[in-house]
RNA sequence: GCGAGAGUGGCGAAACUGGCAAACGCGCUGGACUUAGGAUCCAGUGGGCCUAAAGCCUUUGGGGGUUCGACUCCCCCCUCUCGCACCA
């Protein structure tokens, strides 16, 4: 192991200390130069950071120092998700409060941060544990209330046994919690929930508008929110005047190929429709067969489809026949009307029903010739259906529309797949849901000046389901605010994913009594430029984000549409085939990195590796080429320190000689690689390849110009490479380059210094040499003039004495020159 | 099943708008310097033919196509990853 390493610990902490003390870092509103918010999504504090962590903290940081250098008023904040699930868990399991637990990671973690120094405003820190977070979150809670977009129900939810709380449905992955992969089961409950379908229509729409996003998320997106247009109508129950079936469906244009009806097991109308003892018999049995069934089992598309034929039968409105009426576990209560005409001819699952039950299927989209499927859901030719005979699909639908809505028996109708966020947590290390239940009142929310509703401290956790805050007498016992009589405090908590859902907005300005934020600051500073995450919260946070953003559009509080004017998903770190986590055991931690290498090392590993999108696998080899490379250049500077102190800090003059020109050359074309290559796709990697190589030909030119170069133009040159390389260098690895570039001679930060540019005269180049082919084969060279006439290059490259041999016992057909690249020489026997 | 993305050396990867495939790094091989080298510097390193060199042939998952020219564009197929999945 090498013992030569540069003096990292010593360098780090060195500048670390002094950006603090000069506040180098923090942001104040400047109105007259553009801004820059510059995010990473904010962690949890589960305990220490590792090397997974590192990666999103080393782009965050390179990419606010680079604008920092371009000229950008760059927001750059930190803070703790504090509020979860493994606080509470561990305090079962430890006896330590949840509290206690949560603030002493932070405290480490921030230690961490701090030694990987990345570039935030410390004193803009937010903890959402904190009351005086939370209790903004309470207020809007209120406002929400007031509006009809926070309201409680009883309803079926999502059930994990092992955190024993609800988790809404974004927050569950293949029938299984998206955080301990437990079973969820159904479960009915009371709880809260926020409007997000009010929403749907415009978190769609804003998907073609963030052009800086992942197409991949927004896909993503837009499958979760799964819009789609149809229509909703009756079918009236055959002999009783008083019932009709609701029934929605995409395929209007269908209804006269409805040879049956389903409604979801659970539908509210099948008390009211069973006739006789028996059937109500028969009915609850199917029930409890579907209810034992898990939420797995449901998710198997290709199993069978159970079914019970009720007694009573519907009526097609379109065509006034009869058609029998099932219950079915295919359709699902939570979707549309929980209710559907049954087109087997066009629909497979009712193709499939209909084949299993010996229903008939009738036909009304002419098949194309030579369809050999079942059912038929494409385009085509109406038929067999009356009066929409002859018109195509797209047509029908809409005739089929006018046609109910002329007959008041239905209406064009949109639906979505998005449902209503959950955020009632039955837990108690979350923040208190900021309403009370009065016997007299009813529910009432908290009185404003109340607020917060401060999370009590003395609990008794067991873990053992129900709110742990439903034992604290002191706290569940209140006044009502209202008519001041007894009442109790609701005992859920919020969702966690409540906090982060406008975390962002606090940054502005962290410490703001009046409100949530203020409302100048966020103004200013929002949206966020460029936000920075794991792909994992592609529907959870970011959908969460996005509406609550638009709710505090809506209550007045800020004039933002979008939190997020950019995104840029990370991949995970992988360490022997997994990603790197606490509980698969596979961590590399920061701490032994930084102590071993440095901090700039393990972070220019990481963003060398790969591209930042793709996942990265961990390599303690390569971790190595990284410290070898930085070790590197800081030999190079401190051996020459006198030559390049001795030398100006500005643009050589042009060189003499032709090694240095072409040196010049390639610092320049470096600058304009760098800086593409961070500007515009992101590709560090590439990058810092690019600076790798001005290294090695730093080297190079430093041998090679030894004895030729005149000594103070050799060293103008030299200097211009090292600075160069410091500032290019800079965003990825801030220490050692800011050490450097002190010892070089410069009083202020290099991170004040403007991002370099590239000279366009140093880019000039005189000659090239373009590649000579025959017939697509490379079989020569030639050094021609920049821009050299295309007639005297084909000339040139036919007279090459490489070239003739190829061509000689051939006829040329025809010489393709693409200018200042190649000449390709085609012949034919 | 549907949708999106990806398949390039021993490994991580690069290649702009169709123009020298494999930059950069790891690993490996050799050399220099050294008491020493697991430090450093220099050189080599896709595969094959050839005693060797010069040189030639060949190579981007497979097959076809367009083109003077294809990792890149088009068609078919295979594999992998991710997302959605009875949403009417």
């Amino acid at each position: 192991m090498s013992t030569d390493r540069y003096p990292f610990h010593e360098i780090e902490a060195k500048w670390q200390r002094v950006w603090e003390e000069r506040k180098q870092f923090s942001a104040t509103e400047d109105p007259s130069r553009p801004k820059f918010y510059c995010l990473e999504m904010f962690p949890y504090p589960s305990g220490r950071i590792h090397m997974g962590h590192v990666r999103v903290y080393a782009i965050g940081d390179l990419l606010a120092r680079f604008k920092w250098m371009r000229g950008f008023n760059v927001l750059h904040p930190m803070g703790w998700d504090a509020f979860g699930l493994p606080a509470e868990n561990a305090a079962i399991e430890h006896g330590v409060h949840p509290a206690i637990w949560t603030y002493e990671n932070i405290d480490y973690m921030r230690g961490q941060l701090r030694k990987m120094g990345i570039s935030y405003d410390w004193d803009r820190e937010v903890t959402t544990c904190d009351p005086a977070y939370y209790r903004w979150e309470q207020l809007i809670f209120i406002r929400m209330l007031e509006r009809g977009l926070a309201y409680r129900k009883r309803s079926t939810v999502n059930w994990c046994p092992s955190c024993q709380t609800v988790l809404a449905n974004e927050q569950v992955e293949d029938g299984r919690c998206w955080r301990c992969d437990s079973e969820v089961t159904p479960r009915e409950i009371d709880g809260w929930f926020f409007k997000i379908t009010a929403y749907a229509d415009e978190l769609l729409a804003w998907c073609d508008k963030l052009p800086g996003w992942p197409e991949r998320v927004l896909t993503m997106q837009r499958n979760w929110i799964g819009r789609s247009e149809g229509a909703e109508f009756d079918l009236p129950v055959a002999g009783r005047a008083d019932l009709k079936v609701r029934v929605f469906t995409t395929r209007q244009d269908t209804v006269f190929g409805m040879t049956y009806a389903v409604l979801a097991p659970e539908h509210p109308l099948v008390d009211r429709l069973v006739i006789d003892a028996r059937e109500r018999e028969a009915v609850a049995a199917f029930r409890a067969e579907v209810a034992k069934q898990s939420e797995i089992e449901r998710l198997a598309a290709d199993r069978p489809k159970r079914g019970l034929r009720l007694k009573a039968s519907v009526v097609n409105p379109f065509t006034g026949a009869e058609v029998p009426l099932f219950l079915a576990d295919y359709v699902l209560m939570g979707y549309g009307t929980g209710a559907i005409m049954a087109v087997p001819g066009e629909d497979q699952r009712d193709w499939d029903f209909a084949k299993q039950h010996g229903l008939p299927i009738v036909e009304t989209v002419e098949r194309p010739a030579g369809f050999t499927g079942e059912a038929y859901a494409g385009e085509g030719v109406k038929i067999n259906s009356g009066f929409l005979d002859g018109l195509t699909v797209a047509e029908a639908k809409r005739k089929a529309v006018d046609w109910l809505v002329g007959r008041g028996l239905g209406e064009a109708k949109v639906n979505y797949r998005l449902r209503d966020w959950g955020i009632s947590r039955q837990r108690y290390w979350g923040a208190p849901i900021p309403v009370l239940y009065c016997d007299a009142c009813g529910m009432v929310p908290e009185a404003e000046a109340n607020l917060p509703v401060v999370l009590p401290r003395d609990v008794q956790l067991s873990g053992k389901g129900g709110s742990p805050l439903a034992d604290v007498a002191h706290f569940v016992n209140a006044r009502c605010p209202k008519c001041g009589g007894p009442a109790r405090r609701e005992t859920d908590t919020m969702d966690t994913f409540v906090e982060s859902s406008w975390y962002f907005f606090r940054y502005c300005s962290p410490r703001y009594e009046g409100g949530m934020f203020e409302r100048r600051a966020a103004e200013y500073w929002m949206p966020v430029d460029q936000y920075i995450g794991g792909i994992e919260h592609a529907v959870l946070h970011l959908l969460y984000a996005r509406f609550y953003t638009k709710v505090l559009r809506d209550l007045g509080l800020v004039n933002v549409d979008e939190p997020f004017t950019a995104l840029l998903s990370q991949g995970m770190v992988i360490k022997g085939g997994a990603k790197m986590s606490k509980s698969k055991g596979n961590v590399v931690s920061d701490d032994d990195i930084r102590e071993k290498y440095g901090a700039d090392t393990g972070r220019l590993f990481e963003l060398f590796a790969a591209p930042p999108e793709k996942d990265l696998e961990w390599n303690d080899q390569g971790i190595e080429g990284a410290s070898r490379f930085l070790n590197r250049v800081w030999r190079f500077v401190l051996a020459h320190l006198d030559e390049l102190r001795s030398a100006p800090s500005a643009a050589s003059p042009h060189p003499s000689l032709d090694i240095g020109r072409a040196f010049r050359r390639t610092i320049h074309a470096t600058i304009q690689r760098v800086t593409d290559d961070i500007e515009h796709d992101f590709h560090f990697n590439t990058a810092i390849s690019a600076i790798m190589e001005l290294v090695n030909a730093l080297y190079a030119f430093d041998t090679a110009s030894l004895d030729r170069v005149p000594a103070g133009e050799r060293g103008r040159l030299l200097r211009e490479a090292v600075e160069t390389v410091l500032l290019l260098l800079g965003p990825f690895c801030p220490h050692v380059t800011e050490e450097l570039w002190s010892q070089l001679g410069h009083a202020t930060s290099l991170f004040k210094q403007p991002w370099p540019s590239a000279d366009a005269e140093a880019l000039r180049r005189n000659e090239v040499t373009v590649v000579v082919q025959v017939d697509g084969k490379v079989r020569g060279r030639l050094t021609v003039d920049v821009d050299a006439a295309e007639e005297r290059v084909r000339q040139l490259a036919l007279g090459d004495e490489k070239v003739r041999p190829w061509v000689a016992s051939r006829r040329v057909a025809k010489v393709v020159v693409v200018p200042n690249r190649l000449v390709n020489i085609v012949t034919i026997a």
